[in-house]
DNA sequence: ATCTTTGCTTAGAATGATTCTTGATCTCAT
DNA sequence: ATGAGATCAAGAATCATTCTAAGCAAAGAT
């Protein structure tokens, strides 16, 4: 945890509920979840904590065409795969490094900091339903 | 132009302004430009002109972070790229074919639609402009 | 130990992009 | 021409998010 984070008992909470969490929760999901242990959390507080967790690189923020922000405390290199289906989110992992500038021609000066992939689709399950529901 | 996609002249003035704009325009961007033309247009006819072109296929919404959607009339197989410094949105085209498939893994069964990648970081000119500044 | 500064939390108001509603208008096949 | 189904415009409504103001709490200075 960043030395100059300081770990507030409310941002600890939402610390723990991302950390426990694996379907990429929505602030207003966080809230509800954070409120079953700490009931005086208020929403804007939840929406502090996580852009406070945020911006010190504790937890990332995911963001899918324009729903509400998701959150996601693996910090590990990875993107979203979002199952167009049943709407859940899920990392998934490079097969090996990927770096922007070898896929995509950028002029020569670019520097490049972040590289954000979503990948849509339906997900297993979805995609055997369909197939089946389809004839 | 898809032959299920009634061409009024709101969605014509829409494209057309998209067409001509090679800086991915946000909503009331073209509102904007449109109106020059066509007085009376809405905003609200906008943003509906711009979903039937979008749900057609005529032109792509382009989504950066959580700000306004951009749109964009390019439809080669391409990525965007966002600076952080001046905030322009900038096209960036595969070096070659890229699938999700290939750099990441997903689970067996998976069907991909599409892959959404924006590039972050700083455009040639104002990554010189950093470099300057800093000493 | 108390004062001060600074940052955090809260509730509610405000913002801003987008969508919805309604009634008018238009298109096109019958 | 006529009627059904789209489309348009204006404004209201929605929803996620941010801002504001006031109260609190921790960390350092006296």
């Amino acid at each position: 945890m960043p030395a100059d984070l300081r770990m507030t008992p409310q941002r600890r909470e939402v610390y723990e509920v991302l950390r426990v969490s694996h379907d990429h929760p929505t602030a207003t999901d966080v809230f509800h979840r954070a409120k079953e242990r700490m009931p005086g959390i208020s929403l804007a507080t939840v929406y502090n904590c996580l852009e406070a967790l945020t911006e010190h690189g504790v937890v990332r923020q995911v963001n899918v065409e324009r729903a509400s922000s998701r959150y996601c405390a693996n910090l590990d290199d990875h993107v979203h795969f979002h199952c167009e289906g049943c709407g859940q989110v899920v990392d998934a992992m490079p097969r090996e490094d990927v770096t922007a500038a070898q896929l995509w021609k950028l002029p020569r000066g670019t520097k490049v900091t972040a590289l954000d992939v979503s990948i849509h689709g339906l997900c297993p399950e979805c995609a055997k339903a369909n197939t089946k529901s389809s004839h």
